[in-house]
DNA sequence: CAAAATATTTAAAGCGCTTTGGCTGGCGAT
DNA sequence: ATCGCCAGCCAAAGCGCTTTAAATATTTTG
């Protein structure tokens, strides 16, 4: 059923349907009544290519995702959609998802424009020195960023979180329980994200005039494989640290199978601290959670970016936008005072911790 | 620029530039390759929205990830969209992405065929009895599942893992290895995938004479939390199992924190057999991979399954495809023989382990 | 060299919608 | 009764492309 057909059974012209069913007030309510109801019966729905060319509007919001080399769908990608995409079905809008492999990315971005194929994008993963943001702004295209290029002075719409301050916190917590070689394991430092974590990382290791330990410090993929083997790492080094802190929950599912193959509890042997995008299917909550972490839902994020690139492409005008979203410290179970390695060798065997639970079936060593 | 100002430019009808650019053989190679140059110079790409328009055609591929009511966002899906879209980039197709709740389903589906915005669906996650199938095949709109509906007679193209022989062989392994109390944390059984791993877990387990024992099974979705709860609640019971057989890798994370939590160690004292989808930030591999497990690329099938859908697009003759992927079993760390926990009280209390790597600094108890 | 055949190009219609610019008829004011 | 106004409706243009039908160039053929 099209415009036409649904005119054709009403008797009324295109026009008059078509202002009926946008709400124009050129209309009669009776007519107006008419029409919907009409609609409504034959389930019509304007085909949505022909009222994007008759508009210029394709109500639809573009999302590039960056792929790269190693090939890793980073889970918060799904996340945030999954937030984004509230808002686009709320106000109407489609959501079109590229994945762009590095090497094509700048062309990925270039189609999508003179395609006018979306009235917007959204930025995923930027870079300290992002070729993007020059790209789109000269392209028109309206777009939000999920974080910010810390190296970019032009004036452009993000959301972002706290990164610096958020990991600055979190070292601070582990210095104030007397940890010193802090283990970073972080994402890949290109990007923006993970290299204002070191920032906060570093700055709080110098504001308690304690030396960053480079060998102490990992940036990969945050994968549950690149956590184990930076841990396992760590875990040899000569200055052993006392306390891990990891930029990803799942980063850190590595980071403590690590800790347990080296036969060590976390929490109590060996502190971590996470960053937790609040991912759906790890949940780090209850009473005491399981990670001591700073959070921050993603999910949230991309609901939140949604709206702003559509407000942005409602109101032109409007100068950009930015949002700076706070990430909390919260306590869990993954966190104790640091602990003096020289000095307990082999000194509390097999005197049962009180924190166990469950049936306790002799040690464990690995 | 558009088609207009490009055949301007170069002193041409829109026909032939069109022509010369859509390939077709009426058009001198000359004009051809001095189209092609001007096209590439002015970075002209037609309108998405008018070649829609005019060909029927809207080149994009819906994909419409139903939410359940506890709004957990599977990673699967995403890694199957990133294999998806690989397909979908090489033969000039766009992705877009719908988020149905539960509720509103039917009418998101209804909504994308009225609007005629895509040219096919690729249908998630499908239920045992699934109304999608007879709602898709009545709209007319090509589309491809992932996964089956096993009480669904009808013709219709669908790609899938063989879960029924998946779970039985892994069932099977666990019984050669001695199980018999073997706990089943499955995906929501009314889902299918889930449906059928049950089955082949009751069919292994009966063609061995063992009973099954409903307290040890459990449904619900593949977060690491349900998983944890699965596991400790599994543990308290009297007959408390020696083998977990856990559908996803997320949900088997929560199951061995359970264990490690109850002071048991994975492989040792519990065995555990995974369904392993190869998600990128998950590798279980390696020489010896951490968890014996069934694995089946979804990315792979994601790729797949978009190829199946625009070959059905290009040929509407050709009757609905099918493609069944089989899951092969890989032995990992996570499984060795039963233990009888009736005999083994406080035995082997401080002896270490050989397969301990790392520094250990003394026993562990939680 | 003219006619026929082929190669190359073009004008124009049409895809399904929105929107501009009328047109019509009823009403109150004159 | 006449005029102007306004609410309510419609015809037609136009969005940027593809494609049919037709025109024009170029070759080939007899």
């Amino acid at each position: 059923m099209n415009l036409k057909q649904l005119s054709d059974q009403l008797g009324l012209s295109q026009t008059t349907v078509s202002r009926a069913l946008n709400n124009y007030p050129e209309v009669s309510e009776e007519t107006r009544e008419r029409v919907k109801l009409a609609a409504r019966k034959f389930s019509y729905r304007p085909n949505t290519r022909a009222t994007g060319l008759a508009t210029g509007r394709s109500m639809a919001i573009g999302h590039v995702i960056p792929m790269n080399s190693t090939d890793v769908f980073n889970p918060i990608f799904g996340e945030f959609i999954a937030g984004a995409s509230k808002a686009y079905s709320q106000q109407g809008y489609e959501l079109m998802l590229t994945m762009a492999p590095e090497d094509s990315e700048e062309s990925a971005y270039r189609d999508i424009a003179s395609k006018r194929s979306v009235d917007g994008v959204i930025v995923h993963a930027p870079r300290v020195n992002d070729s993007r943001i020059a790209l789109l702004q000269q392209l028109k295209l309206p777009f939000v960023i999920h974080g910010r290029d810390s190296a970019n002075e032009s004036e452009y719409s993000w959301i972002d979180m706290n990164n610096r301050r958020a990991f600055y916190r979190a070292t601070r917590l582990l210095i104030d329980m007397g940890h010193k070689d802090i283990c970073l394991v972080n994402g890949i430092e290109t990007l923006n994200f993970a290299w204002r974590r070191r920032l906060g990382y570093t700055d709080a290791l110098n504001d308690s005039d304690i030396a960053v330990n480079t060998s102490l410090t990992y940036s990969g993929d945050l994968t549950e494989a690149n956590g184990f083997h930076a841990a396992s790492n760590a875990l040899t080094q000569t200055t052993k640290p006392t306390a891990f802190l990891v930029s990803s929950y799942v980063g850190a599912l590595g980071v403590r199978r690590a800790i347990h193959n080296a036969g060590l509890t976390m929490g109590r042997d060996i502190s971590v601290v996470i960053h937790d995008d609040e991912l759906s299917y790890f949940q780090n909550d209850g009473d005491i959670p399981q990670f001591t972490a700073t959070r921050s839902s993603v999910r949230d994020a991309g609901e939140r970016a949604a709206n702003m690139l559509l407000d942005i492409i409602d109101n032109p005008k409007k100068g950009p936008l930015t949002e700076l979203l706070d990430a909390p410290l919260t306590i869990g179970e993954s966190t104790g005072p640091a602990r003096n390695w020289s000095e307990e060798l082999s000194s509390d065997h097999c005197t049962t911790q009180g924190t166990t639970q469950g049936t306790t079936q002799g040690p464990v060593n690995n």
